[in-house]
DNA sequence: GTCTAAATTTAGACAAGACTAAAAAAATAT
DNA sequence: ATATTTTTTTAGTCTTGTCTAAATTTAGAC
């Protein structure tokens, strides 16, 4: 039913409602989208007469259930065909995003419950992130920052924030990918640097890095 | 380079231009891609535009080199998806245009590339139709219709023509598949019906049927 | 509380791809 | 060779998704 455009517009609002968790503001979703706050007030509209969205003038927006289960949806298929293009192709972690952006749109209710299948109800993405089930449930999983670690601990990298390939190909640069256990030795009060260690090699990673990786305590 | 709109276009001059190999009419084209033949003219500006069919007013299309290599590498495409569709995630072979027409315009040269080692590089899609290699090579197979068989003779059926659902789901109604084995026992002269044998099981088949199934002498 | 700044919406325009109706060219029939 | 039919093109309109510029509403500063 929906449009690509649709598709991608309800994915933003639904990456955008899901920190804030307070209506979405066109400007946000014009920022996230690349394009101009009068675009998005115009798609705005296409997907609230469409049920998509509520929304009210000024207001920004929420998703309806029927929006959110459309946002769910693209999700999970881009997630699935992440794990796919791993798994089956051999493309690396960094360069799956972009490949999946296309193929996220593919509508057959069929391709998406076998290409499940086929790679056996992957729970989680190649970045750590979870996978909804078909009936748009998505398992809401405790991983903390890095960053917030206080003290000298160990954990375990669970996932990335960012996935752009620039970080992703520093990651691989030092090592550290999904189920790498990371020490933390100690951390910097000035600038939120970080002293790690990971592989019995020293690191000293910056306040970004800290900031855009997941850990869970182990 | 070419949006969604232009790849569809290109694969329909490319297909009626096989058959015929003159040059294709807007009519033609129009017919094929089921719009009006003012909606073809004005594609076949574009296309003309970017250099990917020669034009000259009144005198239908040739595509030009690069528009027939863009063509074929949307065909490959296709098929190698028909392929996946098949063989990994257990569709039938009347399931699989619908999807593959989608999956085609995936634009990543790497997610071919590494699609077609996954398979093993294969050389035929699910109706039997060859695969065009990377560089745009179709190998010219020389299968012949049924209707063509004039006398009792035995073939292998080796394509279909038709791949519309329908003709596929009677071809599985009667276990005819790729390879299946099929001895001509004669041919009606009045309605060009045949009479055949197929795993020892005697049917008769129509004009329209004998029309749309390829087969090779064996 | 009023006044400015920021965010949002409206109005009008544009490109892509399609359509209808009408004009022009080519093909066919007599 | 001319008349008629068919094919093709043009002209003008529509929808989707975008834009700029202007108007409006909300939020923040004092």
């Amino acid at each position: 039913m929906a449009t690509l455009s649709e598709e991608n517009y309800l994915k933003a609002i639904y990456h955008l409602a899901k920190q804030d968790k307070a209506s979405v503001s066109t400007n946000a979703i014009a920022t996230k989208m690349l394009t101009k706050a009068s675009s998005a007030t115009d798609m705005i509209k296409k997907l609230a007469e469409k049920g998509l969205v509520d929304y009210q003038k000024y207001q920004g927006v929420h998703l309806t259930e029927k929006g959110r289960f459309a946002a769910v949806s693209v999700i999970r298929k881009h997630r699935l065909w992440e794990v796919f293009l791993v798994k089956k192709l051999n493309f690396s972690w960094d360069e799956v995003h972009e490949v999946a952006e296309q193929l996220e749109h593919i509508k057959s209710e069929k391709l998406t419950q076998q290409l499940d299948a086929f790679l056996d109800h992957p729970k989680e993405d190649p970045h750590g992130d979870p996978i909804p089930d078909c009936e748009g449930n998505l398992p809401s999983t405790q991983k903390i920052l890095l960053a917030q670690i206080e003290r000298a601990e160990s954990c375990i990298c669970v996932g990335v924030k960012d996935s752009t390939s620039q970080f992703l190909q520093y990651l691989d640069k030092h090592n550290i990918a999904l189920g790498t256990k990371i020490e933390v030795l100690s951390k910097e009060s000035f600038d939120e640097s970080m002293s790690i260690n990971v592989n019995k090699h020293q690191l000293t990673i910056s306040k970004e890095v800290a900031h855009n990786l997941f850990v869970k305590i182990s």
